[in-house]
RNA sequence: GGGCCGUUAGCUCAAUUGGCAGAGCAACUGACUCUUAAUCAGUAGGUUCGGGGUUCGAGACCCUGACGGCCCA
């Protein structure tokens, strides 16, 4: 402990002169009978002569504390609220007041006593006992301007919980968003699975996996870039409807909506196509934001996003087209698309077809102007080594991504489930994948050997919780809704 | 990985052209029994992110490193 500051040490030895007085300084013999929320609700708007009567005991933190000679009031905080305390010398007793005295703003009391109202007519409670439960010692943001400072804000995200209610608010939100997510999909017949979280080989995305060792087996293992092969693997066994919630690891740069490991739904259903899960997509989500938001006409960032279905559809071709302001006849030709990308400066590997090309011009000319929520289907084979052909055209297959607030917020397709076809685009994905050994080292041949077995037809999707989460709560940044987001080192 | 910006008291922030490092809140002492950013009087609190350099003199200028933010890859 950084013993130089002057507040600590003054904290310190207040501590030991309690002590030295007898006073237990992390006391747990004190269990509040309610909780502040609910004592706000009892007394509501009632007047002074008609609160609830009897005695009330609650536990919490000091925020605030107005000292006078021989009263003081203060603000606690629990969970659910914050509630005024009155402190009087004559109703405690002077005994007690003197160690009342000594009490600071961060310390965790427990507090009896009944309700009045004061001239102002604000809610409190006259405490006529009160117990030090843990004493604080160190000192708490200001209250006025609070703690601003997001790194200090990450890095102690304790501090930030304890002085940002909003903060509170948007991690409460998140996991009601995650258990209504739990809630939509068992309500249809999806069961919830795990499955593992470190891979013999890492599939189902492309992406740089993070590496661990296993020492009794002395075998290498990466941590899940993503669920996909493992979910169909139980789509084979015969369960028709499964989903996944949890952690995906990748090993790459970090952003406002990149974190090296995130949250990721992902759910499979038999028997389905890509153009069923956008139905359940559209249903799920407009929803959830019903539930959480109180509308489905939500503010992201300044900006107005209406979630009411139905949602817009369109083909990349389409979208390309209409949105980028692609000509019609560049988008149709396979020569002029790769063109197109390298005359707006877009770097593109000699392997790389005209797939590829048309996925980076959406990226460059459309993707950030998709702010009401759009599907976009019909992406080329070629970006798509797990979705399944189109029927009539082998160049797209049937899939789509739901952009919102120009961010990317589902992928979804049909799968494939043709095992030689399914080992064909991972023996090209492996020849292709250039120098970086690290993205697909090798084949999954135990996913290729359950397909031979037959895996149902069946759509899937991925949903990524955090950019949900941003989305709903209206935070610019995943370091916002992740409670300890990947930081540095402090000291380096 | 690249560019730009930032880091000063526990917190939020100042500091003119390079000239004694400050304020508010928090803390400490005292007064004060309906306050709520309580009030009043007084006191204390600094490795100006680290290291190096220029200068009579550096929080500020130069070099370098750490951490963070934004944008780009």
């Amino acid at each position: 402990m950084d013993d130089t500051n002057q507040i600590l040490r003054q904290r310190l030895q207040k501590a030991r002169d309690l002590a030295e007085q007898g006073v237990i300084l992390y006391d747990n013999s004190f269990t509040p009978a309610h909780r502040i929320k609910d004592i706000l609700a009892a007394a509501d708007d009632r007047p002074a002569e008609d609160l609830p009567e009897g005695r009330f005991s609650v536990a919490g933190r000091i925020m605030a504390l107005r000292k006078f000679g021989k009263a003081a009031f203060l603000h606690l905080q629990d969970e659910s609220g914050r509630i005024q305390i009155y402190v009087k010398r004559d109703v405690v007793g002077p005994e007690a007041y003197s160690l009342f005295k000594k009490l600071d703003i961060g310390d965790i009391v427990g507090f009896e006593g009944p309700l009045f109202r004061t001239k102002t007519g604000e809610l409190t409670i006259q405490a006529d006992r009160f117990r030090l439960l843990t004493k604080s010692l160190r000192p708490l943001p200001e209250k006025f301007h609070g703690l601003t400072d997001v790194e200090t804000r990450y890095r102690q995200r304790y501090v930030d919980l304890i002085v940002n209610p909003e903060v509170r608010e948007t991690f409460r939100k998140r996991v009601r968003i995650i258990r209504l997510v739990r809630e939509f999909l068992a309500n249809r017949d999806f069961l919830e699975v795990e499955t593992p979280m470190m891979h013999p080989v890492a599939g189902g995305a492309t992406a740089r996996p993070f590496k661990t060792h296993h020492n009794a087996l002395d075998m290498d293992l990466y941590l899940r870039i993503a669920p996909e092969l493992y979910l169909k693997r139980l789509l084979v066994g015969g369960f028709e409807r499964v989903f996944e919630i949890n952690r995906n690891f990748r090993n790459e740069g970090l952003s406002t909506r990149h974190n090296p490991e995130f949250t990721m739904l992902e759910f499979y259903q038999a028997y389905a196509t890509y153009e069923d899960l956008m139905d359940l997509t559209e249903e799920m989500i407009s929803w959830i934001a019903a539930e959480v938001c109180g509308s489905m006409v939500i503010s992201y960032q300044g900006a107005t996003v209406d979630l009411t279905p139905p949602w817009r559809r369109l083909t990349m071709d389409q979208a390309l087209v209409e949105i980028g302001g692609v000509e019609p006849t560049v988008v149709a030709d396979p020569d002029a698309v790769l063109a197109e990308a390298r005359k707006r400066g877009i770097e593109l590997p000699p392997t790389a077809g005209p797939g590829k090309a048309k996925t980076e011009l959406f990226e460059l000319l459309v993707e950030e102007r998709l702010v009401d929520p759009t599907f976009i289907t019909a992406y080329p084979t070629e970006v798509s080594p797990l979705a399944r052909r189109n029927a009539d055209n082998p160049e797209i297959t049937d899939r789509f991504e739901l952009f919102i607030t120009g961010r990317e917020m589902a992928n979804a397709f049909s799968e494939l489930n043709d095992p030689l076809d399914q080992r064909q685009r991972f023996e090209k994905q492996i020849a292709e994948r250039g120098d970086d050994e690290e993205i697909f080292p090798e084949m999954d041949r135990d996913f290729v050997r359950a397909l031979e077995y037959g895996m149902p037809p069946a759509a899937g999707e991925g949903i990524g919780i955090d950019r949900l989460v941003m989305l709903l709560t209206d935070s610019p940044s995943i370091r916002d809704v992740i409670l300890f987001p990947h930081l540095r080192p402090e000291k380096g």
